[in-house]
DNA sequence: TCTGGGGTCCTAGGACCC
DNA sequence: TCTGGGGTCCTAGGACCC
């Protein structure tokens, strides 16, 4: 039941990373680009500019795929730095908009703009300054999707690319929704388009023709929450929440896909160690102290397991959670199994670890702060400066490159 | 065509407890 | 020998998002 009426923002810059990528490089304006790498490294398409897009190349495509499909196409790493930098400038640009804002990832965020109409005047000419504003202070183009709800925010936006700005009057969502295919609901992938279609549910209005149970005993808890986006409602899971309530990270994780599989077990180790590592530090910036951790292990075939062990106490040290993994790698890697993928994942987290006996804790204090020492070195120098000594063993420890194309997690605030 | 990395949420089964 | 019911924790896998 909704007491009063929100006004929501979706603000989403358009194809952030080539856009970046051209204030850097303006050769790349009005040329066909693909962000992720070069044309046959392994790996996936990031971002691709409108021109690339004309030839069927999207992003998470394989990039040897887009090379095929856009020969003519220019290649570029990705700079993790520089998309930082540009989403936290768009986030300066929001903030001075409302104060609720929420990033949901480095190049979109949400905006709760209700009760601003004395301060901004109403939604479109609020919306029409933003984008100015957005332009003007950060080079980029975005768009706009205002609405009821987050769902009808978000869905108007992506109809208004690019650089548009769209608005669904209250009352009329169901009728803008109607009649969009059901994969432009935000959570209808693949799967559960084909699942719909079999239904012979093709757009968003063919929904309403269903009783709620009728989808629930079809989707379980996720076909109730179908039913109530077909009617523009925040029905259920992230999307219930409220803009810029904050939400503690649930899990953090590094994976590392080899150049070449592997099966050497000293390599792999290594590479464990590394990941281990970055999680630990992760964990410690964040001020967390983690009861699971998980090793996922991909081969060179491309299956995938995960093995999970929980702690009796939480922990943010490297050692301990390269022990772990370490230890769920030797009970479950295939000798000699060629190795494609390795990660480190980190959940289940408690502010507060339990210290146990007090000489342990103490122990465990000298630690931390001699690996937050390393953490600031780092910082420094760079991440392949320091390594603990059984990350350093054998000739295999390699660097392991920051995601070039890789997105933060949902974050507050960049 | 040969498939990244970092996340969230959901399901389902088994263990264990009352 | 035929076998409850609910709650919680843990693990594995998968859909989905950017």
């Amino acid at each position: 039941m909704v007491l009063f009426l929100r006004t929501i923002f979706h603000v989403d810059m358009d194809a952030f990373f080539v856009s970046v990528e051209e204030l850097f490089d303006p050769e790349l304006k009005g040329k066909a680009v693909v962000v992720g790498g070069q044309r046959n490294e392994r790996g996936v398409v990031s971002a691709a500019s409108y021109e690339a897009r004309k030839f069927g190349v999207h992003s998470a495509m394989p990039l040897r795929t887009a090379a095929k499909l856009c020969p003519r196409a220019i290649f570029v790493d990705g700079h993790p730095e520089r998309y930082r930098e540009y989403s936290e400038r768009a986030y300066r640009v929001l903030s001075s908009f409302s104060p609720l804002v929420e990033m949901a990832s480095i190049d979109e965020a949400y905006l709760d703009m209700t009760g601003t109409e004395r301060l901004h005047g109403p939604p479109l000419r609020a919306a029409h300054n933003l984008h100015q504003r957005m332009k003007s202070d950060t080079r980029l183009n975005c768009s706009i999707g205002i609405g009821s709800s987050r769902l009808i925010a978000k869905v108007s936006s992506a109809k208004a690319k690019p650089n548009g700005v769209l608005w669904v009057v209250p009352g009329q969502e169901a009728r803008f929704l109607a009649p969009l295919d059901v994969r432009d609901i935000p959570g209808v992938g693949k799967v559960t388009e084909q699942n719909l279609h079999a239904l012979g549910i093709q757009r968003v209005g063919d929904l309403g023709r269903f009783e709620d149970s009728f989808l629930e005993q079809h989707f379980g808890k996720w076909g109730l929450a179908l039913a109530g986006k077909a009617r523009g409602e925040d029905a259920g899971g992230w999307f219930d929440n409220e803009v810029g309530a904050d939400i503690d990270a649930k899990s953090i994780s590094h994976e590392h896909t080899y150049n070449q599989d592997t099966g050497n077990a000293e390599q792999l180790e290594s590479t464990l160690m590394r990941l281990s590592e970055m999680v630990g530090r992760r964990l410690r910036e964040s001020g967390l102290h983690a009861r699971t951790i998980q090793l996922k292990l991909r081969y060179k075939d491309f299956t995938t397991i995960t093995r999970a062990h929980t702690l009796p106490a939480p922990t943010q040290l490297d050692t301990e959670i390269f022990e772990q993994a370490r230890a769920l790698f030797r009970k479950n890697w295939r000798k000699g199994g060629e190795v494609r993928l390795l990660g480190v994942h980190a959940s289940s987290f408690e502010r507060q670890p339990d210290q146990g006996d007090l000489l342990e804790g103490a122990r465990r204090e000298r630690w931390k702060q001699a690996l937050s020492a390393a953490d600031r070195l780092r910082d420094k120098f760079g991440e392949s400066s320091v390594a603990l000594a059984s990350g350093m063993k054998g000739s295999f420890r390699e660097r392991i490159h920051e995601n070039p194309a890789g997105l933060p997690g949902k974050t507050r605030k960049p």
